[in-house]
DNA sequence: GTAGGGTTAG
């Protein structure tokens, strides 16, 4: 290498973006290196790999280079097997074939990495058959991403048969047949796999972490993360990670309490999957305190760490601080940002606002994605937009090319369904491409229950009752369809044959956050210091909103036929009478109540929230737990028709029941005006829309020249 | 002159 060339390759090295590149290279041209093979593989190198957003002009540079070499093809396969198109690495692979350059192990590294990406097993084989025929198939590396691709598709005993072919496995190679085994969900194997290598290093015992993380299996995650030598901020944020998918905040917040302990910062990973948690879990104070962290130790430029920022705040009611965060976003390139924006608009009831967001998405050039059209189609469907939600379908499909998913139908289905079209919700349903599973069927029982079409109900429910004849939702969806129809002796038979299929109801819970801590309050569970806590603060609470306020238990809500006074023993333990009255036990007073619950509200509950909203001038947020699939159940049921019979309402116009995500939300703003009916009705079914979007169940102050609306009493 | 294995957000 001359002097001018090793002059231009730190020039290279130095290079941070794509305009730089291009000032460089005019350099190269001055001074004559533009043919230099070693240069011109270094810039396409560079465009390729290093730089972003220089891909397309790595393959321009390439298609610009009279006799291109192998490093420029291994540079380019590389570059695109990590893009979001890894079949033109494949195509890149080919053509360097066709031109006569034999591919090397590089190549085939590279190429194999795309593959596995595009999980394309039957190109995986081929080029495991090519590297066969050139002699690379047992070397090394080549040998390391074949076991890895047979992994990524699944082909555990390839990825094995691989992996034992090579020669001198060293621990990288171990780790990818670890890794393998997760991906296939050999969680024994992968143990057997462990104990059988020669060295562990970090890395491995991060693999052990993350298998058994994703298989579910946190209590051995837990027992090695005890067990490891030496972790890293990979070993921390993948404990963390892991258990927000199974639902187990309580750990997540645990362990990153601990790091925190530990003087630890935590990186950019540990961060969106602890907020992700926040979200999930309703938990907006925490959520609120890392949001100061993240300021504080300068994580708000992470893109990932402000969309789970955002998104912390929609879920959890704060659609101001959600649109403040995005609006400070320094680059609004990631889709995800736009989407997460989207379904906080759309869960807020701004169906109108996130179908604007979306067109000037379009207008800044994003590229909707799948995910997207969902958010898209909950908002129109939440908004009473049916035209525009279908010409939405209808673009998404001609237009964006994507193909639309049991989601996206869902959507479809519940757009017609409650805007009342049921007709067309159920003929919509029987022309989809596929056998409509349960969920689809359950959105249109849904939809019936809301709009009392006991007739095309029970129609749908003989189609659940084949596909998923053991889900009690269904059934007592149909049982208060009944009862609210008057047909008792048809509701009583339905929930009577709840428990001769052996069918049990879920069981209640509810969440609530004290002092960063979450605590689970069961119906009826056992007693320790906190449930007593609960109890006697519950007892306070009943005790005066009975004497000063007159609540009397609304026990006609549990639909089943029990004795009057225990019905009332029945509905006083629900968990949400016990977290609310855990809450004004422990908070500060005035403090905002939040409550995540795993199934809908009752209706002693859902009045003893008012009562208590009214006589402790207290706002009350109820959310409905996202991971669970107990929100299509009705617990022991409010009908939303009772709510809207109560503000004397159209309820035909709205629906609200049976649809996963409702909770409903009653939130009067104390403005006279707004009594006028037509006011009233909009007010409210927007704020009615609002909760269902957003899985919140809220009551303010909703006193009216100090006495109670009447429609509330 | 180029590599392979482990953790995120809607």
């Amino acid at each position: 290498m001359n002097g001018s060339e090793k002059f231009c390759i730190s020039l290279l090295q130095n290079c941070k973006n794509l305009r730089q590149i291009k000032q460089i290279q005019a350099f190269i041209c001055k001074i004559g290196l533009e043919t230099d093979p070693l240069i011109a593989g270094k810039l396409i190198l560079n465009c390729a790999v290093l730089i972003p957003d220089s891909l397309d002009y790595a393959c321009r540079l390439l298609f610009n280079v009279r006799h291109p070499d192998s490093f420029m093809y291994n540079a380019l396969i590389r570059g695109l097997s990590e893009s979001d198109a890894p079949q033109n690495s494949l195509c890149t692979f080919k053509e360097m074939c066709r031109e006569s350059i034999s591919p090397d192990s590089f190549s085939f590294a590279f190429a194999i990495k795309a593959a596995a990406n595009l999980r394309a097993l039957e190109a995986g084989i081929q080029l495991h058959c090519q590297a066969l025929v050139l002699g690379f198939d047992t070397h090394l590396f080549v040998g390391t991403t074949l076991t890895s691709m047979y992994g990524e598709c699944g082909c555990i005993e390839y990825a094995r048969k691989v992996f034992e072919e090579i020669p001198e496995p060293n621990v990288v190679a171990w780790n990818a047949m670890l890794s393998a085994c997760f991906r296939c969900g050999e969680v024994v194997f992968a143990k057997k796999v462990f104990n059988r290598m020669p060295t562990w290093d970090l890395t491995s015992w991060n693999v052990m972490l993350a298998g058994y993380a994703k298989a579910g299996e946190l209590q051995l995650a837990k027992e090695v993360f005890e067990k490891m030598p030496i972790k890293d901020d990979i070993s921390w944020s993948t404990m963390i990670s892991g258990f927000v998918p199974n639902g187990d905040f309580e750990d997540a917040f645990g362990f990153f309490r601990e790091l925190r302990k530990l003087g630890l910062t935590p990186n950019e990973v540990s961060l969106t999957s602890v907020l992700s948690a926040c979200a999930q879990a309703g938990a907006f104070e925490f959520g609120r305190i890392l949001h100061g962290f993240v300021e504080k130790a300068g994580f708000g430029w992470m893109v990932s760490v402000s969309n789970a920022l955002l998104d912390t705040y929609a879920k959890c009611g704060n659609l101001s601080m959600a649109k403040l965060v995005f609006e400070r976003m320094p680059e609004k390139t990631s889709v995800i940002s736009w989407t997460t924006m989207i379904a906080g608009l759309a869960m807020h009831g701004c169906g109108m606002e996130a179908t604007q967001l979306f067109n000037e998405m379009e207008n800044c050039g994003i590229k909707p994605d799948a995910v997207t059209f969902v958010s898209l189609l909950y908002a129109c469907s939440h908004a009473g937009l049916v035209e525009q939600g279908r010409e939405y379908f209808n673009k998404m499909t001609t237009f964006y090319g994507i193909e639309p998913s049991i989601e996206h139908y869902g959507c479809m289905v519940d757009l017609y369904g409650r805007a009342g079209l049921l007709q067309r919700a159920y003929d919509f349903v029987c022309q989809l491409p596929f056998k409509p599973c349960a969920t689809i069927w359950r959105v249109l029982l849904g939809a019936c229950s809301v709009h009392g079409n006991v007739e095309l109900a029970e129609k749908v429910k003989f189609r659940l009752l084949e596909l998923d004849p053991s889900d009690s939702g269904d059934h007592i969806l149909l049982s208060n369809l009944y009862a609210i129809s008057g047909k008792w002796k048809a509701s009583a038979a339905v929930r009577g044959s709840l428990s001769s299929l052996g069918i049990n109801k879920e069981t209640g819970w509810s969440m609530i956050e004290v002092d960063k801590i979450m605590y689970t309050f069961v119906a009826g569970g056992e007693q320790n210091e906190i449930t007593n806590q609960a109890y006697e603060k519950l007892r306070e609470i009943m005790l005066r909103i009975r004497i000063e306020d007159g609540y009397i238990a609304e026990t006609n809500h549990v639909l089943y036929d029990v004795e009057d006074e225990e019905k009332e023993e029945v509905v006083s333990r629900h968990s949400e009478k016990l977290a609310v009255a855990f809450g004004m036990a422990r908070l500060s007073k005035g403090s905002v109540i939040r409550i995540v619950k795993n199934l809908r509200i009752c209706g002693d509950c859902h009045t003893l929230m008012k009562f208590i909203s009214k006589a402790y001038s207290l706002e009350i947020v109820l959310f409905l737990s996202l991971d669970t699939e107990a929100s299509d159940h009705i617990q022991d049921s409010v009908s939303p028709m009772l709510w809207f019979s109560e503000i004397q309402c159209n309820t035909k116009a709205l629906d609200l029941r049976g649809l996963r995500l409702i909770l409903g939300t009653l939130m009067l703003n104390p403005i006279p005006d707004l009594l006028s009916p037509q006011k009233l009705f909009s007010s409210w079914s927007s704020s009615v829309i609002l909760a269902v979007r957003l899985d919140v169940y809220r009551f303010t102050t909703f006193c009216l020249d100090g006495k109670l609306l009447p429609f509330l009493s």
